[in-house]
DNA sequence: TTGTGAAACGGACTGCGGTCCGCTACTGTC
DNA sequence: GACAGTAGCGGACCGCAGTCCGTTTCACAA
């Protein structure tokens, strides 16, 4: 693991350029409406620079979703309670279930095309391990019994885009799915 | 809604073709590594055809699939207990999660396809409807005061392919993932 | 400044999923 | 068997994700 260099110039130029681009264009035109080749037009920069900054598709989402999800992952892990330290595990999970939720669903085309990387991407990304780790903490300080690791993934697996995209197509409204899960995670975690 | 024709038959012959291709490229290659080009020529059609008969991908998987899931889904309706009818809903609920779990296990990566359709194909095609519904019923007599729809969706969650693939490559083994839903399960569900 | 190695660039290129539409061949009728 | 109408065929075509590699630009040192 050698020193991380710090980040050429032209290099950040560039990286700001492509997401603030995406950004722009995603908005107006809708997230899958809008291909990489638009984005590197708008951005003023080639195709290539887009692949090689981010990966693929997928990578590029992630890294407009960071911002949002670096905001909740403070707050997780130095904001008040119950979503920050100090509450009951329960209550910090469905804090965290609700506030996910809701970041979820105003992201929802983003999170869809972050997790839609063919081959599974949703659990590789680093923010997708931090929640992990951080319900399998809380479960396992509550129900030492469980399989917290796995318990943990099966509370997340509700929060794929997808389901969700398709929850709300179906007319199932935010609060429904929040009321649903709190009541999945009360019965694993009774007081 | 008019009468359905019946196949015509070259149709007919087409579509097992391009289906015994698929199974045979399939095996052979892996799933991820096979073209539909490559499929219709090695079933001796056009390109076409392929995609006149299955729409996309996904649901060239989703055929592949059929007979399998078909077989569980008797099951679940006219077999024995605890699978069929007979047995109290939460024995109902973990046998089919079991049942389900073992299916999905042995056909990951066709499971995946079939799920990856850019968008929500999973919960757009019959079997979904039909496993939730299942679901949702045994859920219902189990314990009215549930949101048994929402109940069910997240129940079938951890079902995704791409997660189960995920916790396959982690090391995760198959009775520890029915071992774990079958915790969520009761724990839902309690007698 | 100028020189040098390395990092980043960019756009041509590839391969694939999916569409389109003029052509083919099956089926049911006389 | 001939005919007509239509379901089905197939491959050329399109747009996009992702790769490759010769060229440019940067950072740093002398």
């Amino acid at each position: 693991m050698g020193e991380p260099r710090p980040e050429r110039a032209d290099a950040r130029r560039n990286r700001l350029r492509v997401l603030e681009a995406a950004d722009r264009l995603f908005t107006e035109h809708g997230v899958k409406n809008v291909s990489l080749d638009a984005i590197a037009a708008e951005a003023g920069v080639g195709k290539g620079t887009v692949f090689r900054r981010f990966g693929d598709r997928a990578g590029l989402a992630v890294a407009l979703l960071d911002e949002r999800e670096q905001e909740l992952q403070a707050k997780i892990i130095t904001g008040p309670p119950p979503l920050g330290p100090g509450a009951p595990p329960l209550d910090r999970v469905t804090a965290f279930l609700d506030a996910y939720l809701e970041l979820l669903d105003r992201h929802v085309e983003l999170f869809m095309d972050s997790e839609n990387a063919s081959d599974g991407a949703r659990y590789r990304i680093g923010s997708y391990h931090l929640w992990h780790r951080h319900l399998a903490h809380l479960i396992e300080a509550a129900h030492p019994s469980l399989d917290a690791n796995y318990t943990a993934h099966a509370l997340l697996a509700p929060l794929a885009a997808d389901l969700h995209n398709a929850l709300r197509t179906q007319g199932f409204d935010l609060d429904r799915m929040k009321a649903g899960l709190r009541t999945v995670a009360t019965a694993l975690l009774p007081a």
